[in-house]
RNA sequence: GCCGACGUAGCUCAAUCGGCAGAGCAACGGAUUUGUAAUCCGUAGGUUCGGGGUUCGAUUCCCCGCGUCGGCUCCA
């Protein structure tokens, strides 16, 4: 007589085992429709799956991270399923779950045509409503190749190669389709209603370049039709938020062949957001004991020799030039001159902790297919740091810069983080002394300011181990921009001491890190996080007076010099037009404030303040518009 | 770099089967003196991404190049 807990500390007892399903039914007919898996003692299974043993049970539906993974999943094998029968010849490769989806890749004598993919969308629709059983069957692994192999299946044999032989080998059936998979998956093809091909690509077998092109068909499915309507919305609102669109739109940036790919031009609107940061970056890191330095943007080879860059990031380096026949290199990273300013001089304990930061302009070579808008750029300025410290002060270095990103962060309007902890990988420099006392002061830093945080076990760099910060947006996206390390090999490179309280030379501990990362990176971000619609502090343009009629004009401009004089940036707009005209044109360009002055206005020294949503505030006297502006702009912090 | 799609005025887009390259917005000129998201009239604007080919004739078809966009890690 098996007893099963459910979740919720429950018990369902059962005079014989039941099957996951059974178990579903005996708790809710509704929970049974909507079930796509079980999980038995906390291994997923199929529905099907006998439970012979008393065990806890749990029942996967769409509606969790992992049921919503196998409908995907399920979705997948049947897109395989409508292709196969439509293009026989085809062979199939792999076919995950991914983010925000599902993708097969597929090895055919001819790229598919977007016609394709209605037709075979249109095929998955009508294989679904044969509500095909879906089933798992195990083989053994040399009779399963010889399967593969047999219906010219030859990637799927080679996959099977792959497996290691403590696993199990099993294939899922539906109708005529059989595929290799590990499941679990749903129990029919009826139960795949709301799907959608997304899109085709190219892709490497197993993602190498040196490997075969396949082609990827991507697709999304659901648990129901609102959920896919969200999803389609939520891509149409990025569209709308795109930043190359609004770079262009509102004309704060471009990228031109006449200058190069991933070369970034900031236009006047663009470099005034630009100078803003920068301004509020500047300010933050005086409060928090920063020096500024200025360094070259190229050096000579041997530099980035001794740094170890030219072996171990060579492929991201653009090729040096020769200068007096001599080799100089386009730097990649600011780094190595900031280990040359601490190795100017001797340096005493006493001068550590030293927060050398700069906004250091690199250029790295991207492949031409990769570069994106601002994300993906080959030259670009870091809000770049070092520290350099004792040992004994890792942890109260790391816990002060995760204040200042924090507050930097909270600054631009993200509120919810996501740390990451990447420790010690394999391969990695340092002993294991240091690593561990490191990765504790690290690990101390976040639980000190009370965060969560995720653990990456061996995704540290092999120089040290780091945090991660990332950010989420206005419409859920998650950013990585932040990012501190600990670096215990180029103090070692080059070789550079500090003379300690016992009189002889010590080893300082080195510290990277970034804020924004970079900074025409974290330009696009913004723009796509508050679609153009810049906070006060930030806009290009705070205000505009504009005039009712020309006999105004004397008055409008008094107003913006008063607003400029106070620090606001501040344009008249006078031309002979209809305020309609005016105010659509301002409204367009995202402007927050547009002043508008007549009659009234001029009469009583005030303005007719509009916010950007169409509010209209009255008559407001010109000293107190500004000091409403001046608050809004201080309570950016 | 590789696979696929795309490339027409500053921007967004049209141009039937291969037959005179167009519209709206923006720009410029003029009129209008206007109260909260587009006043009217006019002018100008083109190497149809570049090069080559087929053709009487190419924005259109073919080849090469350049660029843009979507992808190329997420394990069967």
């Amino acid at each position: 007589m098996p007893r099963y807990t459910l979740p919720d500390g429950s018990m369902q007892e059962f005079a014989a085992p039941a099957t996951v399903a059974n178990i579903a039914t005996a708790i809710g007919a509704g929970l049974a429709r909507a079930a796509v898996a079980g999980r038995v003692d906390g291994c997923l299974v199929d529905l099907d799956t006998p439970v012979a043993n008393d065990a806890a049970i749990e029942i996967v539906t769409p509606t969790s991270a992992e049921g919503l993974e196998i409908l995907r999943h399920s979705t997948s094998h049947l897109m395989a399923h409508a292709v196969k029968e439509l293009f026989p010849t085809a062979q199939v490769t792999i076919g995950p779950a991914v983010a925000d989806g599902f993708y097969y890749d597929f090895d055919y004598e001819r790229p598919f045509t977007p016609e394709d993919l209605t037709t075979i969308e249109a095929r998955m629709e009508e294989i679904a409503r044969r509500d095909l059983p879906v089933v798992r069957q195990v083989m053994g692994r040399d009779e399963a190749m010889a399967w593969f192999h047999s219906i010219g299946e030859h990637y799927k044999a080679e996959i099977i190669a792959d497996i290691p032989a403590d696993q199990t080998i099993s294939l899922y059936r539906q109708g005529e389709f059989m595929d290799l998979c590990r499941g679990p998956h749903v129990p029919s093809t009826g139960r795949l209603k709301v799907f959608k091909l997304t899109r085709l690509a190219g892709a490497y077998w197993r993602g190498d370049s040196k490997n075969k092109m396949l082609q990827r068909i991507y697709g999304t499915a659901f648990p129901d039709k609102k959920a896919l309507t969200a999803y389609l919305t939520l891509l149409e609102e990025a569209a709308k938020r795109d930043h190359r669109r609004l770079g262009k739109e509102l004309d704060l940036f471009s990228i031109q062949d006449d200058a190069g790919g991933g070369l970034v031009l900031w236009h006047p609107m663009g470099a005034r957001i630009r100078q803003t940061i920068e301004d509020q970056w500047k300010q933050a890191h005086r409060e928090a004991g920063y020096e500024f330095l200025f360094t070259p943007h190229m050096a000579n080879l041997d530099l980035w020799r001794t740094s170890g860059h030219l072996d171990f990031y060579r492929e991201s380096m653009f090729n040096p030039m020769t200068v007096d026949e001599q080799a100089y290199q386009i730097r990649p990273m600011n780094c190595p001159f900031h280990i040359l300013v601490f190795r100017s001089k001797i340096r005493s304990h006493r001068d550590l902790p030293m927060r050398w930061a700069e906004l250091g302009t690199v250029y790295r070579y991207e492949m031409s297919g990769v570069l994106h808008g601002l994300f993906r750029v080959r030259g670009f300025t870091q809000d770049d740091a070092h520290i350099f410290c004792r040992e004994s002060q890792i942890e109260e270095e790391i816990s002060a810069i995760l204040d200042l990103t924090l507050q930097t962060l909270r600054t631009f309007g993200f509120a919810r983080f996501e740390i990451n902890l990447s420790t010690r990988p394999e391969k990695s420099v340092g002993s294991d002394a240091i690593w561990e006392k490191a990765t504790a002061a690290l690990r101390g830093a976040i639980t000190h300011h009370g965060l969560e945080y995720i653990e990456d076990a061996g995704g540290g760099a092999f120089y040290g181990p780091k945090i991660d910060v990332k950010i989420t947006d206005a419409i859920g996206r998650k950013w990585q921009c932040s990012t501190i390390q600990l670096d215990f090999n180029l103090p070692e490179r080059f070789d550079i001491g500090y003379i300690g309280e016992d009189g002889s030379r010590h080893r300082p501990i080195m510290i990277h890190r970034a804020l924004m990362g970079s900074l025409e990176r974290f330009f696009g971000i913004l723009i796509e996080h508050y679609a153009g619609h810049f906070p006060l502090w930030l806009a290009p343009v705070q205000a505009v007076v504009l005039t009712i009629t020309e006999a105004h004009n004397d008055w409008a401009v008094e107003v913006a010099r008063r607003l400029r004089v106070a620090g606001l940036r501040v344009e008249t707009d006078l031309r002979n037009q209809k305020v309609g005209y005016k105010i659509r044109e301002h409204a367009m360009r995202k402007t927050p404030w547009l002043l508008i002055v007549g009659e009234r206005e001029q009469a009583e020294g005030a303005v007719s303040p509009r916010d950007r949503h169409g509010k209209e505030f009255g008559l407001i006297p010109v000293e107190e518009m500004i000091q409403r502006m001046s608050q809004e702009i201080d309570a950016r912090n």
